[in-house]
DNA sequence: AACTATAATTGAACATCGTTCAAAAAAGCC
DNA sequence: GGCTTTTTTGAACGATGTTCAATTATAGTT
């Protein structure tokens, strides 16, 4: 057919954008494909491919926005400074950000990038943004001078937390009697501060 | 066509297990399809469902046969009682595993199994026996009563373990500088024993 | 106002996927 | 040899992501 002046190329984005949400929030990751995405917006499969070079960017994008959501919903809590109390508290809207929106977290971390082709800037910052609160969490632990093993350690817990989080969704922590994921992390988190105050020497550089 | 006496039904299975492990390993997870196991083993597609019910049982046996390899690597090393040396051996075992087989790693992990099904028992005994080496290595860190704790702290270690392969594997780590996942693995290990020895109440139970 | 050039939109088409199932044929049995 | 049983097939179905020639509304020009 033709051009229709009905929305911008930005109004049909942001739609295309919602609606992805809308889709992976109710029927799951699924769901998402290109002809559902483009059906609900009104318009045809064909459309997406002018804004979206594939359904992976649909996907990036949609990645981009929850890791918004998160940061807004974990930034609110107030920085106390006390690190086991920063972090569980950190920990427990996380977990309750995971709780509202299962689909949109498996979306997150489910969904494999190519590897060849590298992630956008935008998004590793979205990233960077997160793991800066944990950061700022952990950051009385550490001498001014040692940036750097903060940012370790920060990577190293969130890659653990992540780990629990991610079996605990597949349903595999559960071998053999298991504990609510929300304990273990918790455990985690406790363990990890105990052994950093003990054994600051553990994590070399 | 009709029935071949060429290979019996247990021959079949073996064979489509073979060729899938083999498609798996050359050619990465997006290749193993139904039909082309079928091709590889020489028969149609249909014949495959006489003895799987559907593609995500192939991936279920095939994860269960890297189970086994993954445990007959881990278990040659020697146990020498000392936590944090064979928990760093393991570790050490466990990566040089994943560098021989990473698309093999990768199905194990990121393969989702329906969660409406419960997964057979057989599998969760493989999964467990797994643990069974992480748990052996802990345990002279905790008194003789303390097994379900041990058995806590085990499933921990191990997920928080598989949270930074899986992130590292996804390129995911290195948002700002990065260090190699062996590394934040080991300093890991180092930190959580450090915690567990420093405060052994922090996984209270 | 008419005409042209530009750009957006379409939907059929292609190759692929998992899965099904009526038909076909080989093996076993009497 | 004929009959039954069981295995195997491959075409068929409804999906999927993606492409692209064709179509048509808009913008610009005369």
């Amino acid at each position: 057919m033709a051009r229709r002046s009905d929305h911008t190329r930005e109004q049909i984005f942001d739609m295309a954008m919602a609606a992805a949400e809308r889709i992976v929030e109710t029927e799951g990751y699924r769901a998402l494909t290109a002809r559902s995405v483009a059906h609900a917006i009104g318009y045809s499969p064909g459309t997406l491919y002018n804004l979206f070079a594939n359904l992976d960017e649909i996907v990036l994008h949609l990645n981009g926005r929850t890791l918004d959501r998160l940061y807004d919903r974990l930034v609110v809590a107030p920085y106390v400074g006390r690190p086991e109390a920063d972090l569980l508290r950190l920990l427990d809207d996380y977990l309750a950000f995971l709780e509202d929106h299962p689909h949109l977290w498996q979306v997150l971390f489910d969904y494999k990038w190519p590897k060849d082709r590298p992630r956008p800037l935008w998004y590793d910052q979205k990233v960077a943004r997160v793991l800066g609160l944990i950061e700022r969490s952990l950051t009385p632990l550490f001498p001014r001078q040692d940036e750097h093993r903060l940012a370790d350690v920060a990577r190293i817990l969130w890659a653990a937390l992540h780990g629990i989080c991610s079996l605990a969704d597949m349903g595999r922590l559960d071998v053999v009697s298991a504990r609510p994921a929300r304990d273990m992390a918790g455990d985690l988190v406790r363990l990890l501060l105990a052994g950093l105050v003990a054994e600051p020497a553990a994590v070399p550089r």
